[in-house]
DNA sequence: GCCTAACGTTGCGTGACCAC
DNA sequence: GTGGTCACGCAACGTTAGGC
């Protein structure tokens, strides 16, 4: 099978049905997301999944397994009750996720919704409940082990090559944004703010930084209080009590999930460059080079970029990227419970 | 009211490329 | 050489929700 490029909107449920037992959707965040404008269903980037739902009510034969990753707050919106209304005629039995990297043991915070819908091949609504659920916790999977323990920065950052001298942060950027709470890594850190598209070119306010030397090395930990006016600050995501669907989740439940920055919260600091000193002028700032973006979110080392993509246009794609090992954690879940289905499905057949 | 985060957005300048 | 088009990068700015 080829893959194809276009638009979904034109396309009817007859050129669904039956095609694939699978869907893996990841619709524009756009018209979810704190970033954006939120207009939720009446955004255009909205319309290929509100079509897609549509679709699902009239397919004869849906897919079996559905996943769907969005941001957090779609959750929250009309275009999410437009899909559980869809999976729910079709009689999927359902379970949501907000999750991130964390939770997996790896130093970076990407909190985003999953959904699963499973369905099985029998039809009657006692088969598939239709059950949703909303979890905050990474599922087990088969009986294997999470990871207990929290990677180090440091696990994934480059130590040597000309390169990362040009990663290093003009001082500029410090001295225009003197009240700015910059999130700074050195490679003890155990938690790092989400990556995103504009990463590279937005001053630092676009994910992580990270202390090194002048030549672009990372130090092992923080410099001197004197180089930092403020160290205490707000985490990206401030923990609040979250409603899902009239259900009120705590905001300790939820303050694991998002609120990282209890695990260090040295990180967030004002960058002072004023004092010119020797010893200052040892301690620098640099971006995360996207090799360590690549690592960070769980790309194999042998992952490279065609040689026409800019670094630019690298750090855009893998700040819109997914997280790899929460994605292939989740998929497993998936697929072991479609298993499990599989072989009652068989055994109560024969 | 101010500050901050966020798979932002928009407008402008620059350079490459092509046709004339 | 000139002018038009396009892609790209940069900088400034906008939006919304939530914390303090």
């Amino acid at each position: 099978m080829q893959p194809q490029q276009g638009l979904i909107e034109p396309l009817s449920a007859s050129e669904f049905d039956g095609r694939a037992d699978v869907w893996l959707m990841s619709p524009p965040c756009q018209p979810y997301t704190r970033g954006g404008k939120q207009l939720d269903a009446e955004d255009t980037r909205a319309a290929g999944l509100l079509h897609l739902c549509d679709i699902i009510k009239e397919l004869a034969h849906p897919p079996r397994l559905l996943f769907l990753e969005n941001v957090r707050c779609f959750e929250k919106s009309q275009s999410h009750k437009r899909l559980m209304d869809a999976l729910h005629s079709q009689h999927y039995a359902i379970e949501q996720f907000i999750v991130t990297p964390s939770q997996l043991g790896i130093p970076n915070t990407r909190v985003r919704y999953y959904c699963i819908a499973i369905r099985s091949r029998d039809l009657t609504p006692e088969a598939s409940p239709g059950v949703e659920s909303m979890a905050f916790e990474m599922p087990a999977v088969d009986g294997r082990e999470i990871p207990a323990d929290m990677g180090r920065v440091g696990d994934y950052v480059e130590r040597k090559g000309r390169h990362l001298a040009d990663l290093l942060i003009d001082r500029n950027v410090f001295t225009k944004n003197e009240t700015f709470l910059f999130d700074v890594a050195c490679e003890d850190t155990r938690a790092t703010t989400t990556f995103t598209k504009g990463y590279g070119r937005n001053e630092g306010r676009a994910g992580p930084i990270l202390l090194c030397d002048r030549q672009g090395r990372p130090l092992p930990s923080y410099p001197p209080a004197q180089q930092t006016i403020q160290v205490n600050g707000p985490s990206v995501d401030s923990p609040e009590d979250c409603r899902i669907d009239g259900t009120l989740v705590s905001m300790e439940t939820y303050r694991h999930v998002i609120d990282t920055h209890v695990l260090d919260t040295r990180r967030f600091r004002c960058v002072c460059v004023s004092c010119d000193d020797e010893a200052a002028e040892c301690v620098r700032y640099r971006y995360f080079s996207p090799r360590e973006m690549l690592r960070v979110h769980g790309f194999p080392e042998k992952f490279a970029f065609p040689a026409c993509v800019t670094t630019r246009q690298q750090y855009g794609l893998i700040g819109n990227s997914i997280s790899i090992p929460v994605v292939a954690h989740l998929l497993q879940y998936a697929l072991h419970k479609c298993m499990l289905l599989m072989d009652g499905e068989g055994r109560a057949g024969s």
